[in-house]
DNA sequence: GCCAAATTCAAACGAGGGTTTGAAAAAAGG
DNA sequence: CCTTTTTTCAAACCCTCGTTTGAATTTGGC
């Protein structure tokens, strides 16, 4: 693991991570991947075999990182009542509004792909989607167990869409016209405040 | 209106439109363009001074053709009950997932801008961002008239976002692995189901 | 019909992108 | 230690991009 020739691949994979998750695919050059990980140019074709490879190994680490900690949580959240295990849901997936890089980053990287999925994203997801939306079907139809797979589905991406527009918009919230401020008491509150809304948007089915 | 000039202006603007559209201001090259349009490469820094030029000219259209439809439906969206009055605005909001591609060209413009904010859109939303969300805040304070200013605002983006999600994934909405059927009938029945989830979420706070 | 202005055109420019190359250096194995 | 393999390196290659150029053509007012 502490080969020198692994140290360049780790320290290209972290420079890549980094100013892929800031700049997206297309606004990150190997050249400012290598300049920021001070390893050669070629480096990348060697270790990673080009840009596409090193992105899909950025893509898979970042896919570990957040279903690791999702499906680790949703064990003790399937635990909960139906109303506290929504509530956590939307509380973690507000998480993305905390500055702490290390969490964020990853969910950055995901952004960019909401509009315009790379090939590399579109390959990796249809192995990896169905955890991902899963735990929201499965916290959804203990609200609707009557409701078809359809219904279950589409409020699945109900759910995700009201926490996801302010983690993707969390930039332009902050700044003015809104200013919203989003520290962590902040963000606290405005998980109660989803949360409230679609528990008693789906409890109106119940 | 009909001079020479004006059609070749009006031809780059109508291909540019598709292809902003379609691929986003960075996929989208001159070259591309003015294959589409069948006009010379030079007549774009000629009629537009330049790529940015031409964007931001194709933004101020989309603008004017959103806002235009927008606020033309306003005034008789605040007529209605303000049940009805949400449910027209998720309905007129998810109208982006029809394939018409007069009406929802526009909104995948601003779907690119979403996750990547060029510098010309920025300068042209800081002034026209207000009438845009004005009438989600409007019909939300109609909901929670004891609210303060900060709930009116993470309620309207709540509400703003949880019709955006379909609309902006509408693609991969439609193929596998969920399979999602969007017609028309199938777009009315979702505008049910998620104006009838929000109008019970804020109605818990009556 | 003429002339000045506006418009079109083919070609080239320069910057920046990802990748390749072939030799030099370092590491690993016997 | 010597050999073989792995890894690094500077340089160049080739492509696409947005823009510029300067001449040719068309347009519009007199």
């Amino acid at each position: 693991m502490t080969r020198p020739s692994d140290i360049t691949r780790d320290r290209i994979m972290r420079a890549a991570e980094r100013l892929f998750a800031e700049r997206g695919y297309d606004h990150t050059s190997i050249r400012a991947i290598v300049a920021k990980a001070r390893v050669n140019q070629a480096a990348i074709n060697y270790h990673f075999d080009g840009k596409d490879g090193l992105y899909r190994e950025v893509l898979r680490s970042a896919f570990r990182a957040l279903t690791e900690g999702q499906t680790s949580h949703a064990a003790e959240i399937k635990a909960l009542s139906r109303e506290r295990a929504l509530a956590e849901f939307v509380r973690y997936q507000l998480r993305g509004l905390l500055q702490r890089d290390e969490l964020t980053r990853p969910i950055r990287i995901f952004n960019w792909e909401t509009v315009r999925p790379t090939a590399v994203f579109r390959e990796l997801l249809s192995q990896e989607v169905a955890p991902f939306m899963g735990l929201a079907t499965d916290i959804i139809s203990r609200f609707m167990p009557a409701a078809d797979q359809r219904t279950l589905t589409l409020a699945a991406i109900w759910l995700v869409g009201q926490c996801g527009v302010f983690v993707r918009n969390r930039e332009r919230l902050a700044g003015p016209p809104m200013s919203l401020q989003l520290d962590e008491a902040a963000i606290e509150q405005l998980a109660e405040l989803v949360s409230g809304w679609a528990i008693a948007g789906l409890g109106s089915h119940a």
